[in-house]
DNA sequence: GTGCGGATGAACT
DNA sequence: GTTCATCCGCACT
């Protein structure tokens, strides 16, 4: 197990990250209890220049200040003021780019996520869907900024590849308010997989 | 200070 | 397919 160093998170293509994330692990470790997975789906927002992002036109805020800190860190906000979403700071200081985690292969602390969500039984919509696998993992703003080779939350590569033939890449969701960013096609996901948000789409 | 609406999920019909 | 929970970020006054 090895921790994705402080120089992978400095690419300045948000895009080739977050598909380069697919198969990667994420865990958190929370009052000694650790959970992850295997991440399964991503989108990437690529700083000023993307409508769909936070930071789009350079808007720096209380919340957004975290996207402009160094690759590297997370970026943990609150949805719709019920779920928690999770990103992944990429790209050098100063460069607001961010992927959001929206799928993860349930794998360590499976009892731990299923009492956090109060499910009886392994279901795909336990960690299926950024606020889904947020809850699951026990992430809220107390993880906003945190450093991602630190204790509390981190991701490691453990050798997964995803070959070309099992990477999708598609439109966001949620975004219909970024007019023609809309239809870009940043969203990544492992073809076929389970933890999948939304398979078909 | 006020008002609007959101990078969702679950429970409905 | 539709509804709605629930709260803060953000723009504007």
């Amino acid at each position: 197990m090895t921790k994705l160093p402080f120089s992978y998170y400095q690419d300045q293509d948000v895009n080739a990250l977050a598909i380069d994330l697919l198969g990667k692990y994420l865990f958190t470790a929370i009052d000694g209890q650790v959970t992850g997975g295997m991440i399964v789906e991503t989108e990437a927002y690529n700083g000023i220049e993307d409508k769909a992002s936070h930071a789009y036109g350079g808007r720096f805020t209380n919340r957004t200040q975290t996207m402009y800190e160094t690759g590297g860190l997370s970026y943990v906000y609150l949805c719709y003021g019920i779920h928690h979403l999770f990103n992944v700071v990429t790209a050098p200081k100063g460069i607001p780019h961010a992927v959001l985690i929206r799928g993860l292969e349930p794998v360590e602390g499976l009892e731990i996520m299923l009492v956090r969500r109060g499910m009886p039984l392994l279901k795909r919509n336990l960690t299926a869907g950024p606020g889904a696998l947020a809850k699951a993992l026990g992430i809220d703003r107390n993880l906003n900024s945190k450093d991602l080779l630190g204790e509390e939350i981190w991701i490691e590569d453990r050798g997964v590849h995803i070959p070309d033939q099992q990477l999708i890449a598609c439109p966001r969701v949620g975004v219909a308010y970024a007019e023609e960013d809309a239809l870009l096609p940043w969203r990544y996901y492992i073809k076929g997989n389970k933890f999948v948000s939304k398979p078909n789409s």
